[in-house]
DNA sequence: CCATCTTGTGAACAAGGGTTCACGTCTTGT
DNA sequence: ACAAGACGTGAACCCTTGTTCACAAGATGG
């Protein structure tokens, strides 16, 4: 059996396409580039995968498992909206820094159109939408957080901020831009956005008309 | 002269441009389908802008302007930050109802990566990131803005906010992302929008350890 | 150790698309 | 009205790239 040799050049196969089609996206990626980078033959990769489109698809997966485990370990445990917004930002920091390249592909999925981006709409952001209304209401019934917004406004614009803050810490757009309002790069502030970011999370959630809502 | 037919069909050319590269990428744009959609033939598409890229810098320039225009009947009139807030708020919405070809085109060169990503970051953020940084630390010697967050993040989460507002009226993805948060179409919702965002931002930037600085 | 089967290889094929250029058509100047 | 020039046209050229397939190399079973 060749399989045991396969097994991890199957790994570079995606690793490297991965990086291939979120730098190129789906049609300037070539076919060949991956392979040999992957130290595969063209005609092993399609044995394995079919077609383009079949090994796009593959890869895709690949990171949506990705980030599906460091989504899993975020929730389940209780806690207030302070603490679970800093467990997420510092999973998704984290998840910038191991996987780039998954972060960069998701960032040229979002922007390609047509129904096949609806679609991937509907399963990336299907899961954390509930996920974060169910929250903030949550935390709004428990009097911690604002109740003069709607809550899915707010699980909207804080999942704004948090696909931003992915992108600017794996896009050369996004990092570029991050340098040019805040000088360095997002890695060596990580500390500062984290904290930043988080004080913009607080005043934002916790604000009301009568007065502030200080959490528990 | 068929210069006085050729001035219409260039614009035509451009438009039909700005619509094929946001949708497809630099390396999946059609240079025959953008002629024929224009009603050009693709010798006259060659003989104005010599090749594939100078085509697609000519684009990217006309859609560059359109944002400038927008962006120049915000600045110079001085008003507290709730108010400049919501005429940038309304002047993007506008933007994106107008053209949203070029924010979809915007949005597909950010998620493109190299050198050109950075150049194009840096020619586009440039302005406006001094523009709110400028702004905002006004606002905070005012003492309309806290003053306990470092003027330029709040000017980096500020840009954020913009940036996913636009991508939510233009494109296939982020438009069915809205969708799932907050139900409907962001056209339908946009007063909604307009409004929670600005509550939203209004929290964000006037709240401080201390207490609410409600402005003048 | 040989026959057979499985799997990987990369040259070759075919389609697609960027680019060119010989030609036709329209404008201009006289 | 005609010659000269400018401009638009789109078929043809050629390179790139997705995909296949005849062949080679290694594994398996006896």
């Amino acid at each position: 059996m060749l399989k045991k040799l396969a097994e991890e050049q199957l790994e570079r196969l995606l690793e490297a396409g991965v990086e291939e089609f979120a730098l190129q996206g789906l049609a300037g990626a070539n076919m060949r580039t991956i392979a040999e980078r992957a130290g595969v033959s063209v005609g092993a990769l399609y044995k394995y995968y079919g077609d383009k489109e079949g090994f796009f698809r593959a890869c895709l997966d690949r990171s949506l498992e990705a980030l599906d485990a460091v989504l899993a370990e975020v929730i389940g445990k209780e806690a207030g909206f302070r603490e679970y917004a800093r467990r997420i930002i510092r999973a998704l920091l984290r998840f910038s820094r191991e996987h780039a390249g998954y972060v960069r592909l998701y960032c040229a999925l979002a922007a390609s159109g047509g129904k096949d981006a609806r679609e991937l709409a509907r399963e990336i952001e299907g899961v954390t939408s509930r996920l974060y209304a169910g929250t903030i209401a949550a935390g709004q019934a428990a009097g911690d957080l604002r109740r003069d917004m709607d809550p899915a406004m707010l699980a909207f614009f804080f999942d704004n901020l948090l696909m931003m803050l992915q992108f600017t810490g794996c896009c050369d757009y996004y990092r570029e831009r991050f340098r040019l309002y805040c000088g360095g790069t997002p890695e060596d502030q990580e500390e500062r956005l984290e904290r930043e970011l988080l004080k913009f999370l607080e005043a934002a959630f916790t604000f009301e008309e009568a007065g502030i809502i200080h959490e528990a």
